[in-house]
DNA sequence: AAGGTTACGTA
DNA sequence: CGTACGTAACCTTT
């Protein structure tokens, strides 16, 4: 799940936990008798007999009260049991039930994240107890009880009472670790000969003891689980009930439970039953268009039209194969190969015409007509965009997920046209009943999303924003970027030699051939023979990042660090050109895809190839860059680039007035932010201290940490905490605008950008402090990485609206964040560099100015200012 | 063949 | 133990 919330706002992180672990666990146990205990509340026989009982424990949040009526709802849905006793903690009931099912000679499983339950244990009953958060079970059998605590399970609450207990608030014999402990009572043969003897315990654990043995009493009291009490249900009671599948399938809908685990759930408890939703599909009301009558037909259209295109786009163009139109009444479907002459110029009329259409993510579609010469106006909601702006972290916007979504509907047919293919049957029917049922739900989905749209307070960005960038990424998309690939085929056979080389050297130093490219085998030559200290742990071992190298080669100045690190940096710079290469056009071309949907805080991302992340910061880096160039017919290439538009934003949300006087004053950033800090002249600011402040500068909108900055640094944590002291002294308008971002997001449960953009980040409330932490950084980040990027897009709008309307032929080519690439025609260098600064600069009205910095150049790299 | 992990490029 | 992305190689699992 990415989000665990629903679109009302309830939480579901636990209940997603707790159903995601049942449903492992009685796919892998297979069990024929399942019950689930519950605590009722805190008033038990033990809370009555020590006041002190759990007193640590913090207040129950009321997130996970809330939750609990949606976990018992799901174990009624499963047929699954739940109880729960006044007076009595889960844990009795578990021994009770325990206790029943082993009188009847069957095998026991418990799953718990309590240790008392250990005393449980038997050859026939298995504690699973959760171990890496809760991501593994451990199996208590009785050997492993021993191997682990030193005692056997029905002495292991012996053990807990000498040691203690201090998730229950129960404190033991001060001096005793459980090593001691289990001696005693290996010893003594048990707690009960251990107290009777106690004057013979011998030294200063023996006299705490002594001094403590009323408090081991009581501990031992309270830590035995009731065994015998009286239960409503009976083992045989417990068998699973019927599976309630519609019930499921709502409480699912309800909960937006997706995707894998609701798929593990139907194989788990449905045996394996495809999910399908409470309602039916679409009903159409399909209708055949005579030829000739295109025109008639697509006139008499009433209201907003959901339309679908069948084809394949991607790379900058595409193909049209046909077109289904629907209406709330009735639906078509078009076959545009096949067109007469009449009917293709009425279609390429209602499409430029003014007619209001809806689609499904229509950036593609509108290559696809592009290429096929028509143009499309009048699209008055794309369903992706309004459902991402709805809710921004979802991985996946596809039509058939939001109809579930938003609709409780299950959009069908995408299986059936699959096998049919399949089976070579090109069926006309299934592919124009398949389109039609896709443009239906483009229009019911339409309205649905519109009114989520409007209450998340997006609309305007939706119709101006989002929705009018369509056809500019389309365009930008189109026209791609050329590429000199001679120079970059050759300058990959030079980082190639250069990988050989840095290879051989490293093989020579270590005497002996490994694949360099593989942590693993880089691991055992580090650590284990040549006997380096240990990095930091990944999941499977130690890092061999580069920053880790870099730490070790200043520990040992290895040469083979060096040859290593060489080799990194040039495989990838040829591994990056190999890339690129593998993607240019027929015309010379880069055609990316920009991806309007991908990224939570509005930014774009761009994929096949990613131009967002073609190297810069070294010089060989930059060489790639050189092979970006200026194509055929222009006069060069020009970038755009904000400067400091983050700080920017910030020093505006923030009314930090120093900050924005530093601003005003148009010194450099980080120097006169720098001496604010030290208190000296900005011209006395040494590079330490600027380079200090930088650093500082660009962490603060990540959640920057003592910790964090410390490493950047190579200074001490303590260091690094002083230094973000003096800094928040200086410029208390930020310290107070992000602890107040972080806190108005916790209470609305958003975060919000200068244009109204959310991002719902539940986990602000969650009592997992991981989790918790993770989403107050992005609530820090995401308003200012947000508003920039809304700030670009807006950029982008006036830019190519200012361009048509200046008659210019020079045009947008790349986006890559705070930065636009243009491809300059013969004679419009000024102009536009004009058109660009003020479209940029003038993107919004903020209390800091828009710096936008211009050059141009050949290529890429020459266009650098 | 698919999916996870590690590493690393950009803003 | 700093946010947001995408890609590639390696390696394990299916």
């Amino acid at each position: 799940m990415e989000n665990f919330s629903t679109v009302t706002g309830q939480n579901t992180n636990a209940v997603y936990g707790f159903t995601s672990m049942l449903t492992n666990v009685v796919r892998d146990e297979r069990p024929t008798h399942v019950a689930v205990a519950f605590d009722l509340s805190r008033q038990t026989f033990r809370l009555e007999e020590y006041a002190e009982y759990k007193a640590k424990r913090n207040k129950t949040p009321d997130e996970f009260k809330s939750q609990l009526p949606l976990i018992q709802q799901v174990l009624d849905r499963f047929g699954i049991r739940h109880l729960s006793l006044a007076g009595y903690e889960a844990d009795d009931i578990i021994a009770t039930l325990v206790t029943q099912g082993l009188d009847q000679d069957m095998e026991v499983l418990i799953l718990t994240g309590d240790r008392d339950s250990l005393q449980l244990v038997t050859e026939h009953s298995t504690v699973l107890y959760p171990t890496r958060g809760v991501s593994e079970l451990a199996r208590m059998t009785p050997a492993v009880v021993e191997e682990k605590y030193g005692v056997p399970p029905h002495r292991y609450p012996e053990l807990a009472a000498l040691v203690g207990e201090d998730s229950d608030n129960l404190p033991g014999v001060p001096g005793v670790g459980p090593k001691t402990a289990a001696k005693w009572i290996a010893t003594f043969d048990g707690l009960e000969n251990l107290i009777t003897q106690v004057d013979q315990v011998p030294g200063k654990a023996g006299e705490s003891l002594r001094a403590h043995i009323d408090d081991v009493l009581r501990n031992r009291r309270l830590n035995a689980l009731v065994r015998d009490l009286s239960l409503d249900l009976a083992i045989d009671d417990l068998g699973r009930a019927e599976w309630d599948r519609g019930a499921t399938v709502e409480l699912l809908d309800e909960l937006e439970f997706r995707g894998e685990l609701r798929t593990r759930i139907f194989d788990v408890f449905g045996g394996g039953e495809e999910p399908v939703t409470v309602e039916s599909g679409f009903e159409l009301n399909p209708i055949s268009v005579d030829e000739g009558g295109l025109g008639t037909f697509l006139q008499g259209l009433e209201g907003p039209v959901g339309l679908y295109v069948r084809g394949v786009w991607g790379s900058g163009t595409g193909r049209v194969d046909g077109i289904a139109f629907a209406t709330p009444g009735l639906a078509a479907y078009v076959d545009v190969t096949t067109l007469n002459p009449v009917d293709d110029e009425a279609l390429a009329q209602w499409l430029a015409g003014p007619a209001p259409k809806q689609m499904h993510d229509a950036k593609g579609p509108l290559l696809a007509l592009w290429a096929h010469g028509w143009t499309i106006q009048g699209l008055v909601l794309d369903t992706a965009l309004a459902a991402y702006l709805a809710q921004p972290d979802q991985r996946s916007y596809e039509l058939a997920d939001l109809t579930v979504r938003y609709l409780r509907r299950e959009l069908a047919g995408d299986v059936a046209e699959e096998q049919a293919s399949l089976f070579g049957g090109e069926d006309d029917d299934q592919h124009s009943t398949n389109a039609m049922l896709h443009a239906r739900a483009v229009v019911d989905l339409a309205e649905a999303l519109s009114t989520e749209v409007e209450r998340a307070g997006g609309h305007q960005l939706l119709t101006e924003i989002e929705q009018p960038l369509v056809s500019v990424l389309g365009g930008m998309e189109r026209i791609g970027i050329a590429v000199d690939t001679d120079y970059l085929e050759d300058l990959e056979r030079t980082f190639a030699d250069e990988v050989r080389r840095a290879a051989e050297d490293a093989y020579e130093v270590i005497g002996k051939e490994i694949n360099l490219g593989s942590p693993k085998q880089l691991q055992v030559v580090l650590f284990d023979e040549l006997g380096m200290p240990k990095t930091k742990r990944t999941k499977t071992g130690y890092t061999t990042d580069a920053d880790a190298l870099q730490d070790l080669y200043k520990k040992t100045e290895h040469p083979f660090l060096l040859h290593l690190l060489r080799h990194r940096d040039v495989s990838r710079l040829r591994v990056t050109i190999e890339g690129l290469l593998k993607t240019v056009q027929p015309d010379g071309r880069i055609h990316t895809t920009f991806n309007q949907t991908i990224a939570a805080t509005g930014r774009l991302s761009s994929t096949d190839p990613n131009l967002q992340n073609i190297p810069v910061r070294t010089e060989e880096g930059r060489r790639i860059r050189a092979g970006f160039v200026v194509g055929a017919g222009y006069e060069s290439l020009m970038t755009a680039d904000y400067s400091q538009i983050e700080m920017r934003i910030m020093a505006h949300l923030s009314q930090d007035v120093l900050l924005l006087d530093a601003f005003k004053s148009g010194m450099d950033f980080h120097s006169i932010t720098a001496s604010r800090v030290f208190g000296v002249p900005a011209d006395e600011v040494s590079p330490e201290q600027r380079a200090k402040i930088k650093a500082m500068n660009y962490g603060l909108a990540y959640g920057l940490s003592a910790f964090g900055l410390s490493q950047q640094l190579g200074i001490t944590p303590g260091e690094a905490s002083v230094l973000m002291d003096e800094y928040f002294e200086t410029f208390g308008g930020i310290r107070s605008y992000l602890g107040g971002v972080v806190d108005e997001a916790r209470s609305t449960g958003f975060t919000e950008t200068i244009m109204g953009r959310r991002r719902y980040l539940p986990d602000l409330t969650s009592d997992n402090r991981q989790r918790r932490e993770m989403a107050e950084r992005m609530a820090l980040n995401a308003p200012i990485q947000g508003s920039a990027a809304d700030l670009i897009k807006v950029a982008m709008l006036r830019t190519d609206a200012a361009l048509k309307d200046a008659g210019l032929a020079s045009r947008l080519l790349l986006q890559v964040h705070d930065e636009l690439v243009f491809e300059v025609a013969p004679g419009e260098r000024d102009r536009l560099e004009e058109v660009v600064r003020a479209g940029m600069g003038g993107a919004a009205d903020l209390d800091v100015a828009l710096d936008v910095s211009v050059g141009t150049g050949r290529s890429w790299h020459d266009a650098a200012h």
